[in-house]
DNA sequence: TTGCTTAAGCTACAATTGTAAACTGCATTT
DNA sequence: AAATGCAGTTTACAATTGTAGCTTAAGCAA
């Protein structure tokens, strides 16, 4: 995933490629509009808004049956690992343990998160 | 540190806290500009711009001298943990242990990385 | 003191983002 | 066929961001 494709994904966008992370296949605007429409608020224009902003964007692939069927060009891991390193090369100097780091020192790790890191990095023999 | 005192620091923002970060006190505009025309390239006003914005958004202080001084309002590790946890919100519907899980995956972390985590959540005794 | 240099403040302006209305054309209903 | 409704497109508009110029005021040099 380039740069800019990602980068490009503002918060509102956000909520509609989650959307459509959790659908298992494309899905017209009605469907769309229909989930974010009560949960956001949106009217139905900001939501196709949303959507046509995606798919300029190249994040968003539309295809054309009855009507457009919309899917994600990237999947959440590309994103959210994107995301992930992006962060950590703007404000942790690109040291992946310095994010880590502070997470532990902020306490913004439960015991269950501890617990699971520990088995994560526990060393394998 | 509220919501939105640290979300509002835009990328070029960053780059003017990260300055008063290293400094150990309160700098000029002057040694501000100095630092950042040569590395950013950026003209006199964008940088007085940035550092006046900052001030509005309350993150960065001024005190009159012979010429102001200014200063980070809010602690480097303040801002980075925020942003972490802003991240971990956003995309990891708040559970950190998705972050680390995806940066091991997404092979976005260094064997030294790696060594220091093993070392961080080692079963003590 | 008189002008020059520069700090600080104000203004500018395009691109992006959040939010949405207006319009247009096709399909479905009556 | 005429009207209605909705998918898709175009336009809108304010706030924020990136980038920077213009103006004003004050200190320093001549």
């Amino acid at each position: 995933m380039s740069d800019n494709l990602a980068s490009k994904i503002t918060d509102s966008e956000l909520e509609v490629m989650k959307l459509l992370w959790c659908a298992k296949d494309a899905l017209p605007v009605t469907e769309i509009r229909e989930k974010l429409q009560g949960s956001k608020g949106w009217e139905p224009a900001t939501i196709k808004t949303l959507v046509s902003r995606l798919v300029s964007k190249g994040v968003v692939r539309q295809e054309k049956r009855n009507v457009y069927y919309y899917s994600p060009v990237i999947t959440e891991k590309e994103y959210s690992s994107w995301a992930t390193k992006d962060l950590i090369t703007r404000i942790y100097n690109g040291k992946a343990s310095d994010l880590i780091a502070s997470l532990v020192s902020s306490n913004g790790l439960t015991k269950d998160d501890i617990a699971e890191l520990r088995e994560m990095f526990k060393v394998e023999e």
